[in-house]
DNA sequence: ATAATAGTGTCTATAAGACAATATAAG
DNA sequence: CTTATATTGTCTTATAGACACTATTAT
């Protein structure tokens, strides 16, 4: 019995916070169907050199952003006759989080960061797929150290305690904050390292604990409902 | 460019409680690869009579185990080359929530009961299927109603609480999920409906408020962290 | 009456949040 | 010194758990 032709493809939500506002990155499209469109970062599974859907999103995302995320995520699969006019697909959708200074929009020129929210014009089901990226994020950001991944390598408590704020959309708690990240146990100060230059006492830099960097390979298919802690 | 020949399938994992234990329901092959040995209830994708893939997963689920779920989400997708040996393979894991007696073992005598720990010999890497599954479930457990499901259309709290036991692997405190369920705010006694019949004060039968019933078509790509409330 | 478990009241412990005091930089 | 924000201490409030008391049934 033959196999009915499904089409398999891979789609990555790339996800960064700027101007204190979840974006999300964007690819002009250069061939149909939609060419022209703004869509997410997509492609086959390549059974050749794909070892698995992970490996595809990786390299989807190397190869169309020329971006290595330290945190990639299984989001969910969406599937069915409807979302593609090809016909009959399945895609298995990822969502990555980055620093927003690591995007090199200067090399990839048709790659685009618009707003998560007030989203319109996305071809495909790629704006339900983002509202459903956006929605994990924003409920593990209540219970997890997620947010992490959208700052930078270094980054002080108050510059941390401002993408939850912006990801919950409303002010949290600074004692009951650094008590969690304390009890969390996932950074460590950098010595002697300190965010100086303003008229202020200076803020002590923090980094993510070793064994917590680049998780990659730990985040396989999303099964991993707490992702540090 | 022709589509690469990728297997496309679904996997329920149907899980029930049994004797305070949490147990996944197999079915032993009887077409190769793997004939004979006990398995998750899966299928090919049909694009013909599915609309989407878990669409899918309800027809496999009331083809092969002749059961219709109140409660069913995606679970993830696994793939890659290894898991199956007929070639590079993608399957989306759905999980199933059932109370104990409506699983019909006696008119599918190929299905089985198995404790969820302890599990092996089981082919592809359905083991690994099941494990998410369960993590998920016991995870959910701990902040959700998602339990309810496991009972029976009406049950009383000393037995919900019970589920949420076995569950757990520890004893819950009783005040304390008793104000859990009044807020969550998902039950309603049942008028004059008692459970009597032993020698001690008879426990109030309860039920799921309408609205929670019949959930199938809310719980679409497991992106509902919080199945209810 | 006794035993058994359901259901509820209340006290205690733990966690979260509010508020305020102190520390340290630039100008 | 003044201003601004980081960091920490402490009090208050909310939530969760322990314990015990009352309720209701079968025997």
């Amino acid at each position: 019995m033959a196999q009915p032709p499904i089409i398999c493809t891979v789609d990555v939500v790339l996800l960064c916070l700027k101007d204190a506002a979840l974006h999300v990155a964007l690819l002009r499209r250069d061939h149909a169907p939609f060419a022209g469109a703004l869509a997410l970062p997509d492609g086959y599974v390549d059974p050749e050199q794909d070892r698995d859907a992970q490996d595809a999103a990786v390299r989807i995302l190397r190869e169309k952003a020329a971006i290595v995320s330290p945190y990639l995520e299984q989001l969910g699969t969406f599937s069915g006759k409807g979302r593609d006019p090809r016909g009959w697909s399945i895609s298995v959708a990822y969502y990555a989080l980055v620093p927003a200074h690591i995007m090199d929009l200067a090399r990839h020129p048709a790659l685009q960061l618009l707003t998560v929210d007030h989203l319109k014009g996305q071809p495909f089901d790629h704006r339900e797929i983002i509202q459903a990226a956006v929605e994990r994020v924003r409920s593990k950001s209540t219970y997890s150290s997620l947010p992490v991944y959208l700052c930078g390598e270094r980054f002080t408590l108050p510059q941390l305690q401002g993408v939850y704020e912006a990801l919950l959309g409303e002010p949290v708690n600074k004692v009951s904050f650094r008590r969690k990240m304390d009890e969390l146990d996932i950074l460590e100060p950098i010595p002697g390292a300190m965010e100086t230059g303003r008229a202020n006492r200076p803020a002590q830099l923090y980094r993510l604990k070793k064994k917590y960097r680049n998780q990659l390979s730990l985040t396989g298919r999303g099964l991993n409902p707490d992702p540090l802690k």
